[in-house]
DNA sequence: CTTTCAGCCTGACGGC
DNA sequence: TGCCGTCAGGCTGAAA
């Protein structure tokens, strides 16, 4: 499940492989996903530079001369380097011959990715709010943009206007951290709190960041799957187990049709 | 305006 | 053993 972290971590990973570097082929296998990726897009991209690759939310952007792409992984996807010539695994979707001979594999099991061309801007990008590790996001924030609002706090910092890149493990860790329980109407938590949550909602995704970067050998290599976080999970997936810091049984609810597991006595 | 919810898709898992 | 239902997840767009 890729959230941000894992997003960066891919960046990080093949950016050195394929900037400043032409695409001489790019092969689409299947093109049936989140989105129908964009019609002719082999014939667009070849022959021309990755000037630039960075990542705006979940989105990883690959600046090419006329245009982007605009690639996301879904909840399944991986972008990897791989051995020129290595065969196609099932859900191997498509591939990225480089100039120097990097090749970039993109496997989704799911589909819920996107991989869309735009010799402009893409509309997908338009209305997302800040970045979580930015200056432009914190307490204050969450708390102007929440007052008046009935809605659960949990679903309110996953809305990607109010700040991108935050799914459901992070979101539900962040609010552990916090002592928020996240069925708390977002309205009516005090400044002071979401200046606490704002911080642990930046410290997680770091950590998660710093953590990813350990396994950056994989993405070269084309070996295993990130599994970093697993370790350091407090709430996300223990739903009935007891809460590390006071023992009480972790509650699991649905906010928002997504799970939400919190410990009844550490969060109020 | 805010909030909810179906739909997209496959693999893993539990029950029978 | 295999079949079936359910769940997981991000994101959009329509409905309430």
């Amino acid at each position: 499940m890729p959230e941000l972290p894992e997003v960066e971590t891919t960046l990080r990973g093949i950016e050195p492989w394929i900037a400043d570097q032409i695409i001489t082929q790019l092969n689409v296998r299947q093109g049936s996903l989140r989105w129908p990726v964009t019609p002719g897009l082999a014939k667009i991209a070849q022959g021309q530079k990755v000037c630039a690759l960075r990542r705006r939310a979940k989105y990883l952007i690959m600046q090419l001369e006329r245009g982007s792409m605009l690639i996301h992984l879904g909840m399944s996807g991986s972008l990897r380097l791989v051995e020129p010539e290595t065969e196609w695994r099932k859900h191997d979707h498509i591939e990225m011959q480089m100039s120097n001979g990097s090749v970039l594999r993109y496997h989704d099991p799911r589909r819920f990715g996107c991989w869309l061309w735009s010799g402009a801007e893409h509309s997908q990008l338009a209305r997302l709010g800040p970045e979580p590790l930015s200056a432009d996001f914190d307490g204050h924030r969450l708390y102007q943009l929440s007052r008046k609002r009935k809605m659960a706090v949990k679903p309110f910092i996953m809305d990607n206007n109010t700040v991108v890149g935050v799914g459901n493990i992070y979101a539900s860790e962040a609010l552990y951290r916090s002592g928020i329980r996240p069925d708390r109407a977002a309205g009516n938590i005090a400044e002071k709190r979401y200046m606490v949550l704002s911080g642990h909602i930046k410290e997680v995704l770091k950590a998660a960041i710093e953590q990813g970067g350990t396994t950056l050998r994989d993405f070269v290599n084309g070996n295993g799957e990130p599994g970093y976080f697993q370790q350091t999970l407090a709430v996300y997936g223990r739903g009935g187990q007891p809460c590390r810091h006071c023992g009480t049984l972790l509650k699991e609810i649905k906010l928002g049709q997504r799970s939400s597991v919190f410990c009844p006595n550490c969060q109020r």
